[in-house]
DNA sequence: TACCAAATATTACTATTGTCACATGCACGT
DNA sequence: ACGTGCATGTGACAATAGTAATATTTGGTA
């Protein structure tokens, strides 16, 4: 794989978008390719955590199995994203699993080479600085609107969390089903349904062939702040 | 003030512990001395994020106003501890509260000087990394807790993240009312006071003059991973 | 010591949301 | 076209935890 390529892949996705040549270059050398298929496991909770991937396409799901066996969906991570850094700062094992949901490809980065990176280039540490403060800052919002709001707001919440900006018609950037809304969310797939249908009918959102449309953005966001 | 007393402070909790002296002088050079009484913030949701500060004593509580009003505790932070470190790097603007629950003082950085010491000492934003990185994981782990478990083995986490390790007759790092208890585990102050009263029965905790004492540490850890 | 405010305890009731059970519908492969 | 399997829709019910209302205790202070 060739600098220009990959400065392409980072380039529109990622923080990774204003590294330099030589900066690039160093994490294609370093990096290995890895290519994965639907439901392969990127990263796995409990393993140690000894490299990084650097998303290069497709989607993953990272998710926590608690002790009870329930299933907590963190995040979904697009191309561009770094994955697996936290166990690799602290030397800690991996407390989530990463399950590619399509077909995906990353480059993966040993904990040696990280850390020559690292030192190598200074503003690479100052970059993954604002990755992680804006984790921290998603983490805590989670906190926040999981225990402020009741299922509506909520369920607002993580579809707006999942629609693209300048979205026509409203598609999410992810086709989840409604179980895993469910797992994102934090509530039952019948819950989900329920809320669902109910906005529907409202116009607020569509629901077609089992892909959620947001119709009235400025209704899901007042939703989202709302007193309950 | 003296970087042998500074070095004093945070050898003992942070992981500020291994800084070299120049690293702490520089800190202290750039850093302003501030003091705060109980309830004063030292850090106020909405404000631009324009400093970082190091907690050199006292006890504080982050917390988020949701926009209903509801307040959720984030985490309580002791001397060694920074604070406030996330708008200053993403540039954003402060997503939480600090408050003082008791007399306290800090080192205030400017995002200026913050910015030069990263630059001149490059250990210095590995170390931040690392606190960030333990940020997230506690993050995460909150997250899955409040998710995945239900008031009761929350309130036994909630209770174990408050426990000092070595704790001479399981007293708790901060004693907490009930009220304040249930902002940290998201519960009622009833439900909390129901909670503690049960488990003062079973002789897994002794509430004493509002104050919790953990008495059987196994027990609650158990608890702390019951299937429900 | 006596009072006041705040924290804690306890009861009854309500409500939100999960669980269970089952029906329907849709998509894919043969 | 047909059946198998997975996703969705919907009703009845249960349960956990919040709310409200009201004691009771405690701790600080005049």
């Amino acid at each position: 794989m060739k600098a220009e390529q990959l400065a392409g892949i980072l380039a529109e996705h990622s923080l990774f978008a204003d590294c330099d040549e030589a900066e690039l270059a160093d994490l294609i050398l370093r990096g290995h390719f890895m290519q994965y298929k639907k439901g392969d496991e990127l990263i796995m909770q409990g393993d140690p955590g000894n490299s990084l991937l650097i998303l290069l396409s497709g989607n993953a799901r990272t998710s926590m199995i608690a002790s009870n066996g329930y299933e907590v969906v963190l995040d979904y991570a697009e191309a561009g994203q770094v994955l697996g850094e936290i166990a690799l700062l602290d030397g800690g094992e991996r407390t989530a699993s990463v399950t590619a949901i399509e077909p995906t490809s990353a480059l993966s980065i040993t904990r040696e080479a990280f850390e020559e990176i690292l030192a190598k280039h200074k503003n690479m540490a100052l970059r993954l600085l604002k990755v992680m403060a804006s984790r921290i800052r998603m983490a805590n919002s989670m906190i926040e609107g999981d225990r402020a709001y009741t299922s509506g707001p909520r369920l607002a919440r993580y579809l707006l969390r999942l629609s693209v900006v300048g979205a026509e018609e409203g598609r999410l950037k992810l086709d989840l089903s409604q179980s895993e809304l469910g797992n994102f969310a934090g509530m039952s797939r019948e819950h989900i349904n329920r809320q669902l249908s109910s906005w529907s009918e409202s116009g607020i959102v569509a629901v077609e062939s089992g892909k959620v449309r947001i119709m009235d953005h400025a209704m899901l966001s007042h939703i989202a702040e709302a007193d309950s």
